[in-house]
DNA sequence: GACGTTTAGGCAAACGTTTGCCAAAACTGT
DNA sequence: ACAGTTTTGGCAAACGTTTGCCTAAACGTC
């Protein structure tokens, strides 16, 4: 209905100017009698007035809009974590734009100079990549927080666990169940998060009394963490000495394991334990023998965007770590 | 490193107006001479210049983005649907803001009035539910498609398979092998698309000799499809004639069932064979034992940005029916 | 050479918002 | 009553783009 009213449109309503309409709008409220003030508010009730973020943006030189650029969308645990963080933008008042970029450089780049050229608010990079234009865009004044992985570039805020002290979890459990032969499943080009996880892992069981060399390990490669751990587990299972319990850095990674191990005749958790970091909802339903390590991804929108409101606030980026659990 | 480069700064470098380099850029070349227009492309090239959306989005009262609403973005069809809509969307030279509406329609509804306030240039409208303020965005001009679910509130292109035709498909399959005991799990208050899967399905096995009544049937509650398949499954294990196959109207279903299965002691594909709808790349690995109708989602992104496109162009809106097959 | 037509390109207004600056009017204290 | 201060609010410029209209110059025709 409200076609084009603007700030001309309750201006006239109220008797008043665009700028003091404007100056309301705005919360600058002492620029304004009370009485006027409250002949503007219900002008603009009456009219039904929304601010044109076009012209908002042109004269501020900013928008509302937050661009989340996801490293892989089919990937359900940053599906999740855009979900959320669309969530909590909202309530803030933002408006999300999503790319996917693949995991590939030059696609992150050119969404990289397509968003500044937007003039977007805020940028969330979920599992960023090491590219030309991220380095030069922290410089762009821009905020930036990095989810799940940390700036490959540079600083910058973090958001996400500490992927060192889950692994170290998962190794003490495995110590505690009384696992004689671990193996570990990860991404061969893999990220920070991957790495600092195998790495907590495998130094826990050093510290524990399993030396380096005796805990396995499996790679695999690819986009795709279900074929990493499909590809990752093929060597461990044809092994004489075979694992009898396996941390997979992600959900998708264990199920990859789990059906290299239904080819294999391998039964989990007996004879072979299987855990996993991730944890999302869905294990329950289609993975009932998996025990994992649960990241909170629903808070991680929260998260993002008070992250996010402190750059803006001119606060030194501190890391955002969150609490992990079994589950 | 190009921090503010408008048309001015593409003028001046020319020597030309602001006027020419505008047109140029909008490709109306016949109001320069050829000599002009390469010397502008050139400027344009020595100073980096793009276009700043928010001018235009002012003077031409819409902008390049689009907005996706989905129901659900937990739900991996519909974040495969925005995962392919996504990169459609870039490829024609749109930026994609995505909501998640969680099926509720006030926030459809809040949604949809923030997207108009955005000017947007497209709707897409993913398992939309009816709401006051659906149907007056119809009216407002702004090109709108909808997916998997028809418009609940009037007419709409739709994008989507001919889901009564998926429903027949199954029941083919179903007394072609042989089953006594059809039945058919689905979400109580389902969508259009539940409800044409489930009648095609039930119409089909009518036509070849089983009575409707004899079809079992369950239903859900709920948002979750998980959950919809694990109370809807319920009553249909506990009876003496048990079901020897079983439709679900979506893999997450498929998923719920199968847990209440395992927890029966009833087992899948034999003595109860399970089919579902949807088909996501996510069965091959932690459902194996499931077979398929396979919506073709990858494509949907490319099929709703052509029918956007057709809109904007004045067709008159024709329905996009996608080929589904078993997968 | 006079006249009409095309070509090439500039001027300026408009889109909606914000904000520095200015000007009345209303107060204050004496 | 008067000077000084605060309150209240308007004017106008600016952000970058698009486009209707205008004007020269160049071209063509007789």
């Amino acid at each position: 209905m409200p076609a084009d009213v603007s700030l001309a449109t309750v201006a006239a309503q109220a008797g008043v100017s665009v700028s003091t309409v404007s100056r309301i709008v705005n919360g600058e409220t002492r620029r304004a009698s009370p009485a006027t003030v409250q002949r503007v508010r219900d002008a603009i009730e009456a009219v039904g007035y929304r601010p044109n973020p076009a012209g908002r943006a042109l004269r501020r030189g900013e928008t509302q809009l937050v661009a989340v650029l996801a490293a892989n969308l089919d990937n359900p645990a940053m599906a999740t974590i855009a979900s959320s963080t669309e969530a909590a933008l909202r309530e803030a008042g933002y408006v999300m734009i999503l790319c996917d970029t693949h995991d590939r450089p030059e696609l992150q780049d050119e969404y990289l100079a397509a968003m500044r050229v937007q003039r977007v608010g805020g940028l969330v990079m979920i599992a960023a990549v090491a590219s030309p234009g991220l380095a030069e865009m922290a410089g762009a004044g821009v905020p930036m927080v990095f989810v799940t992985r940390r700036n490959p570039v540079g600083p910058g805020l973090f958001v996400g666990i500490d992927d060192r002290a889950a692994g170290a979890a998962v190794a003490d459990r495995f110590v505690a169940a009384g696992c004689r032969r671990p193996a570990v499943v990860f991404p061969r080009r893999g990220s920070s998060a991957s790495r600092d996880r195998v790495a907590g892992f495998v130094d826990r069981l050093a510290a524990l009394g399993v030396a380096s060399e005796a805990v396995l390990r499996g790679e695999g490669d690819g986009l795709s963490h279900l074929q990493v751990g499909y590809d990752g587990s093929a060597a461990l299972f044809e092994r004489a000495d075979r694992p009898d319990a396996v941390l997979c850095v992600s959900d998708q990674i264990a199920y990859g394991l789990a059906r290299r191990a239904r080819e294999a005749g391998i039964g989990i958790p007996d004879p072979c334990c299987v855990v996993s970091i991730d944890g999302t909802p869905l294990n329950q339903w289609v993975a009932p023998w998996l025990a994992s390590v649960r990241i909170p991804y629903p808070v991680y929108g929260a998260e993002i965007v008070a992250g996010l409101e402190a750059i803006r606030r001119g606060e030194a980026p501190a890391e955002r770590l969150l609490p992990f659990a079994f589950g």
